[in-house]
DNA sequence: ATACAATTTGCAAATAAGTTGCAAAAGCAA
DNA sequence: TTGCTTTTGCAACTTATTTGCAAATTGTAT
């Protein structure tokens, strides 16, 4: 929104990765591994540095310390409202799915009205199995 | 429930504060600053050893990475199903609301129903701000 | 293009949470 | 008490992330 930064290479190759990736969450380590096997190396400080400016903007959602230790992030597509709605990561692959639907309203207000809590979406995740993923093992 | 080990009189202190804290989530570095200031000291160390042993036993439930980069632990009443609810955070104090109520049956098949994702409360929190901080401030 | 200012980058070093190996200390059972 | 098992504390290690700083890159006005 605010003017965004010098462009540079980097920058465009680690934003290029985070969208396409942007049906499940990464490491900044994952950027890094990605960028040196394909295009050309990019220092893990200015990667956790561009990504700590990107979650400034909005751009993309962090949560911290999952997969070992490490912060993952992902990339917002542009009009999801993210801070209004809950996310479901699967344990099993990663996959983040994205809990815009009417019922969304209904936890919302349940949570209110019932405990009187105001829910901030915001790195909010419920962990489970995706239904993909429930198939590959033997169900439930 | 099996055998759970010798009873050793810095578990038992750090039980004792566990429990006494069990409203809310606490820290290894908590746990211990506390043992220093009340009772005797108890090494850090032993303190996350202890804390894994609990966990794995389902005394405890840990988050990871909240408070700066601190996983948190909470003491889990005895009764208290955690694993079949979720939890609702306050960013504020810190308190645990244990979503026990007859909706929670609602979001887990809805989210089952509607996006094949069969939930896994533990390590799901919701985040936000309970009533009682929302009213410190100025509401909203 | 050129020059200058502001931003970004990479490197090395620092932080800080959590873990591990190991020998000493404490608990337990006979 | 004896002997065996578990627990503890310490020091060293690991690992993700951060920071300082000088060099490189980008944007901009000329």
């Amino acid at each position: 929104m605010t003017g965004n930064g010098y462009a540079t290479a980097s920058r465009k190759r680690i934003l290029d990765f985070l969208k396409q990736s942007s049906d499940r969450t990464v490491t900044a380590a994952e950027i890094g591994s990605y960028l040196k096997e394909n295009d050309s190396e990019v220092n893990i400080t200015t990667i956790y540095r561009y990504l700590d400016k990107l979650e400034r903007e909005g751009t993309v959602l962090k949560y911290v310390a999952e997969k070992g230790n490490q912060a993952v992030y992902q990339y917002v597509e542009i009009g999801h409202r993210c801070e209004e709605h809950l996310h479901l990561k699967c344990m099993e692959c990663g996959r983040i799915i994205h809990l815009e639907c009417s019922f969304m309203e209904e936890i919302a207000e349940h949570i209110e009205k019932d405990h009187g809590f105001l829910l901030q979406c915001k790195n909010s995740i419920l962990y489970g199995t995706c239904e993909e993923c429930r198939k590959k093992k033997g169900k439930d």
